[in-house]
DNA sequence: GTCTATATGCCGATAGAC
DNA sequence: GTCTATCGGCATATAGAC
């Protein structure tokens, strides 16, 4: 079994988890446009730097209409911050199901950096936007985050042993596989000169030599 | 030549290389005591949300003695972010120039990394708040990346040959060394389980693992 | 060079008509 | 549910005394 065919074993799962997120589809219309705009505006511009003009603006709303749909400007960012943050962790979940434990480690990876390349609006929101969350919002999110990388170290963790020496840099292995993941949504945009695919590829292929540099 | 005396070498010279940045000591104490306010201040609530209050507050003025020794809060910030820029391609340059090759690599990583954990204030501003400059700001700062990441690339791509298969993989190890350490900014913080000096030391034998599995 | 006082403008949020 | 009009507050920046 070649890294080429595993890669590709783990691109086609990655692919059917990230079909299976559906994004505000619950919403009515006019919260969703509303939704969509200020995600955008978010991410951009950052929280702060956002106005209720620039939201309204992407919905051909006025700024007191919103006030129909969502309480404040706090808890509209909240709401899709913790969406977001739910996200990333299903799909970091249903990669982590999947066996053998190396192939579960090779889709996380994979999916994981693509999401952060295809979702990156969302992505940018929920990785640095993090200081305009306070008290009880900020507390929910911050379980949601821990329950993630959890996930993550604990597929790496099964997907690095039994049967082979332990790696002592497992840790950091572990620490910088995540930190790959997340700062593609810093870097990517689109049209750059990976697609969020190749991207996902790459990673798993890295992530391969980071984790066992002898396996293939 | 064990990898670990490799990397207690590329210690050796990145601390070098660290100790020879000197930071703000040309400015006269008042307008040193305003930057460091504004730089701990834009580091961890964002420019948008720092006000001149926050940054008076810092040194004991008022919000109108800043006046004085700053045109504005746009310069005062750009002034901050290109000094800050020009720290991270300096130690970059200083690293790229030792030999042989390979020495000069993992230096790089060691330096790179060590600098976003140690200076993580400088770093944060430079990594995360490029959307608060625009204009002539933005494309001086734009040049400086664009040097710093073209010096990291040209020292992967000399340390990985030749005299040894071409990697196609070339372009992304590139990417992924330079994301892992500008990600570290993100999730340093001072008393984390490691020390700047270990996230250096193992970003140092990680990268090595990315660029040639097969060397150690 | 530093202060207090203030000009000016935009922000988030609300009131009330339709 | 959406609008126009507006409130109260805080932001950056300036004026002018010391």
């Amino acid at each position: 079994m070649t890294i080429e065919t595993e890669v590709a074993r783990a691109a086609e799962a990655g692919q059917e988890i990230l079909r299976a997120q559906d994004s505000w589809t619950d919403l009515p219309p006019t919260a969703r446009s509303i939704v969509r705009s200020a995600l955008d505006s978010f991410a951009d511009r950052g929280f702060n730097a956002t106005t209720l003009k620039h939201i309204a603006a992407g919905t051909g709303l006025s700024t007191a209409a919103l006030y129909v749909h969502f309480g404040s400007k706090d808890e509209l960012f909240f709401e899709i911050s913790r969406r977001g943050h739910e996200s990333a962790f299903a799909i970091v979940e249903a990669a982590s199901m999947l066996s053998p434990a190396q192939h579960a480690f090779r889709t996380l990876v994979y999916t994981f950096a693509r999401w952060h390349a295809e979702q990156r609006t969302t992505a940018r929101v929920v990785q640095y936007e993090l200081h305009a969350l306070s008290g009880k919002h900020a507390e929910t999110v911050a379980g949601i985050r821990r329950a993630t990388e959890q996930v993550v170290r604990d597929v790496i963790t099964r997907a690095s042993g039994p049967g082979a020496p332990e790696d002592p840099e497992l840790r950091g292995v572990s620490a910088a596989i995540l930190s790959l993941g997340i700062d593609v949504a810093r870097w990517f945009v689109p049209g750059a000169p990976y697609t969020p695919d190749e991207i996902g590829r790459l990673y798993c292929r890295l992530a391969t030599r980071l984790l066992r540099p002898d396996v293939f």
